[in-house]
RNA sequence: GCCUUGGUGGUGGAAUUGGUAGACACGCGGGACUUAAAAUCCCGUGGGCAGCAAUGUCCGUGCGGGUUCAAUUCCCGCCCGAGGUACCA
């Protein structure tokens, strides 16, 4: 009976469906485990042979658990709203709900075919009306919430108003964009209005203006994440900054806690620097320089007190005293304060000039420019009197837009003072600034009045007390962190539920979600510039108008790990009972280019949610596993020019050719089918060829799998052509689940044949083997126990190529000692299962059980099969192994010393002189130090 | 520039964290079975030198040093690749 795993896949495949295996349902008798892979956004192009690489992983490690007793919730789903669907949408006219439900088909049945053991009763699509009501949902709670510092918590608006109403402004420690200070009073008396404009400056979800990445060929706004350098990383369209009124997310408002979550989680340390990166935290301090009372003077609109003076953030309070310069950026609203008349001219023209130059030649081009403003102010340690200038390598977006410039020890600012021949002060004991800055921090200060003599960390601690004890500023903690811009001018996505009355948004009620997505004729944007949804007919709320634009794709992905667990639900987005029981995700697989979007955008919506008491965990992802990427591997041939004759690999040298792709699928181990190569397209039809050794040897080279380069392998077709569970073995196999690594189907007949023999030591040529009841012997019970005790450590330790090692080690001995053994070969079968889930089921068949081998308890390594009563020691002298001996494990060390010394050879090597030392390490090395 | 990684045969990759480097697999070479092929099985396979041979011996984990009886592993200094990030003050 041959091994037919076409037809295993397909019966066992039915078999899941049809009783429903993988279905959970909460058990609290049984301890919960979480896998979750980042669901797929479902694309045209269908699953290539990568994308399954994590799911196939999360799959192994969801049986395993399943098999040690765990009640393992394993979903799947889609994350359907995105672009592709629209601008296909734009361009053919087809509803992107039509081919997003094409895709989604597609996807399922790709994924289907690999075996993987989901729970599909808990599907969801963000783009469902049902999903995306709690999308809505979450997006209204953060309306009506406000970020309290004091409390670390969000908490509801309500209670603001309430402290505006009764004290203003007055010790208010709270998140918000800008800092306002008004009494009580002052609130009273302003108009609804007025009162619902401050607000937004301490919602959670708020409107504002904004410098946002707005990209004209998209259509659309991005967040920082979806653009890389002034390029959006969908489509690779140029990005410009511009001003607009956008619904923003008050991300930063949990910097801290974003940053505190990560030592509770187990993630890779550099997926936790990323976002540590990313949040950008930096400690340092506030500095006040007033105006110079020349430039004050000069400056006569104001009263001394109300004079602004200048507040910089600095990280290196220990050099004010080298403080030369003052910088502004050229957004700064000190620009306008800080201009005398005489510089103005001068000043409009170098704003027109940074204003011309777009992001992209800002980064491609870094000339030190600047002005003047004519103004100077006082250092406040020292003093001295030190003029402000404008630049733009000065950001209006971080700190206070404005910096003290300490050319000696700052390279930025050196560039600037060099260029401007503004004076550098050198302020560390012996450093040397005569041709570049000094940025390291070390070393003794000098020339820096009370902070002389002190070490750099010292000077830092000095500075900021002094800054505090005499009101110049104080200590400040700055991040990098921005707000996330939450609205898109696209139709496929969540429409807000906000309507707007008066101009002013107002939340939907709640009873009333989900604001469903309305049709329209148009997916582009109508003639006044409005986004698609304003092509809709009725578009709106109790006579109101709805919000135009949608929300981007991070909406919905951020917290649908939550609706699995109750994905039913239409009164809550969880309920308190699924999510005590499911709490967080204990395995979370997917790729590292989520690491600044969706990681970090799940992680503030999780939080957030927790501080409405929502769900049970402040992290959503308790271990995360980066999957590599699987690049392509192309193969070339070699056409001789201006002929279509291709030379062979190795020939092509003694020949002018072009390298050109050829199909990876007409190539095997770089050999060259030729008549599928002339079949391929009819330009070489009459292909001629020269060959090496009677054969056509491909080049090959790793590049990324994309159509255009033909690497494009289809898991369907090595399923066809191998079985589920071979690509899956393969996919492990071909190393470490973290790394990235290129696709080569060359070595994937290795794992088949393992398969075979596995296949081969239960069913012969006939039929079915009689399985033995004998009792095993030692060395089959040795067999057996070393690998489940590799397989379990392995699985545990996510090192699945090396546990496909063990079975095929274990499988090789198998059949060596001929075992048909049923108290060897059980165990076996469900420790395979996991990784080859079809033939297991079909062995465990032939074993006679009825129920699906999913159900089996996993084998445990009896260590009692695995001690050695004697083991082979290598016998080092000076660390070069010379021999080696058997000795019983439990000798004692004196007796092993004296039998190795001993041994013929070991007096060769001492040559008459006693040893020095004997090293004996227990089950490894003996090592004679001669 | 900074941060995080990684560098091991012809190839993918192992090595219990300091203890026989190269497991397992691919590829390649040789052999068995077969009229032949496929399939299957067996043997060999890091390099040099010596030997008819079993074998012996030296060199080998990016490069150069160091610690140690013993280093792919630890320390110092470089080189190269991958990923992240950046006028962030």
């Amino acid at each position: 009976m041959e091994y037919n795993f076409n037809a295993l896949d397909a019966k066992w495949q039915k078999y899941w469906v049809d009783r429903k295996t993988y279905k959970v349902s909460e058990d609290t008798g049984k301890p919960k485990y979480y896998v979750l892979d980042m669901f797929p956004y479902p694309s045209g192009a269908g699953l290539h042979v990568g994308h399954p690489l994590g799911y196939i992983a999360s799959d192994i490690y969801s049986r395993f658990k399943r098999h040690q007793g765990f009640n393992v919730l394993h979903p799947m789903g889609y994350d359907a709203y995105g672009l592709p669907a629209e601008q296909y949408a734009i361009q053919t006219g087809q509803h992107p709900a039509v081919t997003t439900e094409q895709n989604i088909r597609r996807y399922r049945e790709q994924l289907d075919k690999i075996g993987l053991s989901f729970d599909w009763d808990r599907e969801i699509r963000t783009c469902d009306r049902e999903y995306y009501r709690w999308t809505q949902w979450a997006f209204v709670q953060m309306f009506r919430s406000y970020y309290c510092y004091d409390a670390r918590k969000a908490r509801p608006i309500a209670e603001l108003v309430a402290v505006f109403g009764r004290q203003g402004t007055k010790g208010l420690n709270v998140a918000c964009s800008e800092e306002l200070t008004f009494t009580a009073a002052e609130w009273n008396a302003k108009t609804e209005k007025e009162q619902q404009e401050i607000l937004l400056n301490y919602r959670i979800a708020y409107l504002a203006d904004t410098m946002v990445n707005w990209c004209p060929a998209l259509g659309t706004v991005l967040a920082n994440d979806e653009v890389s350098d002034g390029l959006s990383v969908r489509g690779g369209h140029p990005v410009e900054q511009r001003l607009m009124r956008q619904w923003c997310l008050r991300v930063s408002a949990y910097a801290q806690r974003l940053l505190d979550g990560l030592e509770t989680v187990e993630w890779t340390e550099s997926l936790k620097e990323t976002q540590r990166n990313w949040i950008g935290r930096s400690e340092g301090a506030e500095i006040r320089f007033k105006l110079s009372a020349a430039s004050s003077a000069s400056n006569p609109s104001r009263k001394p007190e109300e004079q602004p003076g200048l507040l910089v953030f600095t990280t290196r309070a220990d050099t004010v005293y080298g403080v030369t310069f003052m910088v502004l950026a050229p957004e700064s609203e000190y620009v306008a304060l800080l201009t005398v008349p005489e510089q103005k001219a001068e000043v409009d023209a170098y704003l027109a000039s940074v204003k011309r130059r777009t992001e992209r030649e800002r980064i491609a081009d870094r000339r030190v420019t600047g002005v003047f403003t004519g103004s100077y102010v006082v250092n406040p340690f020292s003093g001295k009197e030190i003029p402000v200038w404008i630049s733009d390598y000065v950001l209006a977006g971080y700190g206070t837009g404005a910096i003290m410039a300490v050319p000696a020890h700052d390279s930025r600012d050196y560039a600037f003072a060099r260029h401007f021949r503004l004076p550098v002060i050198p302020l560390i004991e012996g450093c040397d600034v005569s041709e570049e800055s000094f940025d390291a921090k070390e070393g003794v200060m000098i020339n820096s009045g009370v902070l002389n003599g002190l070490t750099v960390k010292e000077a830092i601690a000095k500075a900021k007390a002094y800054i505090a004890e005499n009101a110049i500023g104080r200590v400040k903690v700055n991040y990098r962190l921005r707000d996330a811009i939450f609205s898109r001018q696209r139709y496929w996505g969540e429409p807000f539920p906000i309507y707007y009355r008066d101009g002013m948004p107002c939340a939907v009620d709640e009873a009333d979600l989900p604001v469903c997505l309305p049709e329209v004729d148009r997916f582009l944007p109508t003639e006044k510039g409005e986004p698609p949804l304003g092509h809709a007919k009725g578009w709106t709320y109790r006579g109101y108008p709805l919000e135009l634009c949608t929300m981007p794709g991070f909406a919905g992905s951020s917290a649908y790990y939550l609706r699995y667990e109750d994905p039913h639900n239409r009164r809550a987005l969880v309920s308190p009972e699924a999510n005590a029981y499911w709490r967080n995700v204990d395995l979370y697989v997917g790729g590292t280019e989520h690491a600044t979007g969706h990681l970090i955008y799940s992680r503030f919506w999780n939080k957030f949610l927790y501080d409405l008491g929502v769900v049970a965990d402040e992290e959503p992802f308790r271990k995360l596993i980066n999957q590599g990427m699987i690049q392509g591997r192309s193969n070339f041939v070699y056409r001789i020019k201006g002929t279509n004759t291709f030379v062979s690999y190795h020939l092509r040298e003694q020949y002018d050719t072009t390298e050109i792709h050829t199909d990876v699928n007409l190539v095997q181990n770089d050999i060259l089918n030729i008549d599928a190569f002339r079949a391929w397209s009819p330009d070489y039809a009459s292909a001629e060829f020269i060959l090496e050794d009677g054969k056509y040897v491909c080049g090959w080279a790793v590049e990324k799998m994309s159509k255009s380069m033909y690497n494009v392998v289809n898991p369907d077709m090595i399923i066809a052509q191998y079985g589920a569970d071979t690509l899956r073995m393969y996919e492990m196999f071909l190393g470490p689940v973290e790394q990235s690594k290129p696709w080569d189907t060359a070595g994937i007949e290795g794992v088949h044949r393992f398969l075979r023999k596995v296949w081969n030591l239960f069913v012969s040529r006939e039929g079915k083997r009689d399985v033995s009841d004998e009792a095993p012997t030692a060395q089959e019970l040795k067999t057996l126990h070393k690998t489940i005790r590799k397989v379990t450590a392995d699985i545990e330790n996510f090192s699945f190529n090396t546990a496909v090692s063990a079975f095929m080690i274990c499988v090789g001995e198998l059949q060596e000692q001929q075992c048909n053994k049923r108290r060897i070969l059980e165990p076996f079968v469900i420790l395979l299962s996991p990784f080859a889930p079809h033939i297991a089921e079909e062995l465990w068949e032939t074993l006679g059980h009825a129920e699906s081998v999913t159900r089996a308890p996993y084998p445990v390594a009896d260590e009692q099969y695995l001690t050695e009563n004697s083991f082979t020691y290598p016998v080092s002298f000076n660390g070069k192994t010379r021999f080696t001996l058997e000795l019983p494990v439990d000798m004692d060390a004196k007796t092993m010393e004296q039998t190795v010394l001993a041994h013929e050879t070991a007096q060769k090597w001492l040559a008459g002189n006693p040893p020095k030392k004997i090293i004996i390490v227990p089950k490894k090395i003996i090592n004679v130090v001669v």
